[in-house]
DNA sequence: AAACAGGATTACGATTTTGTAATCACGGAG
DNA sequence: CTCCGTGATTACAAAATCGTAATCCTGTTT
């Protein structure tokens, strides 16, 4: 369940609003100062803070900058300073909602659960190269084509990735070598060229696959769509 | 050097062409019909390609799109045909540039060279990650954490990545289990736990560092960045 | 034909990776 | 203080990775 962090100084308030999320379902975590805020936040990472302006020890907004550092869970301002002014410098400060007291609880809930719709995290979708019939995932180490899927060792799926980033274009071993270990080295050649070998092994490339890598007679390769 | 896939049928066009542009050091492949031009296609990968529109066997625009199936090449047209009509059929069938007969060598030159530079490769960028002090990179298979870099073993890398990639909110070993296996299993906690700490010594993860891996109670993670 | 050259593949073994299991560390309960 | 539970770390062994070197293959030259 999603993790509120709570600071408000005023004890009443902060009970009503503890009970009232608990019992929607969410783990509250209270302060009444900038000071426990700030150890709290130590011990456990909220998913969304419910922050109060003003407080004993110091600016709800200051501690807004220091959070931010920390995390980018939306922060809603609860204060009883409705002046332009205050709401906009709220927003500077990082905020994302600014609620004014007195506020219905039920407000309260609908803006907490927008902010945290909002800020879903949309699911990171992984660094690919996708070609028609042939998907290079660099996150899984995985490579498909023509459908089969499989997992390839680092060399080959470099490899293989710089073939893919240029289909259809000639790329010497020589580079090839030097994009992977990062320097040029004398027998370059025979390591590329059995790395080569393995990566077409192991995506079982044959004549039946719609790619197909060639070699030129000057060390250099292409990763090249095959017409029937 | 470029290499260069000249298609026209009239050997004394082709001659003149392919002796200057051999003169000003391209590697330049001829072909005097459709079904030439697509076996040298075979044979060589060509940087960039001239094509005579009316050939004895066929189409050049014809042949432009299955050409296009092959490589990204750019394609300039030469043709006598100066009608709007064939410029506009020509540059729909793919073509990147069109130029008519007659023409002067050294402007052919200069297209040939705005081609090739236009189409020069923009130095393919790694799917990274970047975060202050913290960089990782699934091409490489490293990460460099406050200057220092070292390459990570897959599973560690993937960790690394999905906490990275979610800074500052928590993530349980269960989901990150099922993101890099692909499904969840009994005891996930304890391998997760165990490249965890890994991780944290790869990446000599100590005190001093400006990044810190914390766990929860219930088996959730969090990379965080640590202020002092 | 034989020799040769150069790319492709295979063989090999040192090293790395990685899941499992054992051990350690430590805070809370009894 | 001891026992226990849980998380962190370490140990271990099976398996995978990967560079080097040997071998195979194929087309060309002598």
């Amino acid at each position: 369940m999603a993790h509120i962090l709570l600071v408000e100084d005023d004890t009443d308030i902060m009970r009503i609003n503890q009970s009232f999320l608990e019992k929607e379902g969410y783990d509250v975590h209270c302060a009444d100062s900038v000071q426990q805020a700030a150890f709290l936040l130590e011990e456990c990472v909220p998913d969304l803070v419910l922050l109060d302006v003003m407080l004993p020890d110091g600016d709800g907004m200051d501690f807004c900058k220091i959070l931010r550092q920390k995390t980018q869970a939306p922060v809603i301002f609860l204060t009883a300073r409705d002046e332009n002014d205050d709401v906009i410098k709220g927003f500077r400060s990082g905020g994302d909602d600014y609620i004014t007291k007195p506020y219905d609880l039920n407000v309260l809930k609908a803006r907490i659960e927008a902010q945290l719709r909002r800020n879903a995290k949309p699911e990171a979708q992984h660094p690919r190269i996708e070609l028609p019939d042939l998907i290079i995932d660099l996150f899984s180490g995985t490579a498909e084509l023509d459908g089969n899927e499989c997992s390839l060792p680092q060399r080959e799926l470099q490899i293989l990735y710089l073939l893919a980033s240029r289909l259809g274009s000639r790329i010497s071993y020589h580079e090839i070598y030097e994009k992977i270990y990062g320097c040029d080295v004398e027998d370059s050649k025979n390591t590329i060229r059995v790395n080569m070998s393995r990566l077409k092994k192991h995506l079982a490339m044959d004549d039946m696959s719609t790619y197909e890598i060639a070699s030129t007679a000057d060390g250099e390769y292409v990763l090249r769509r095959v017409i029937f």
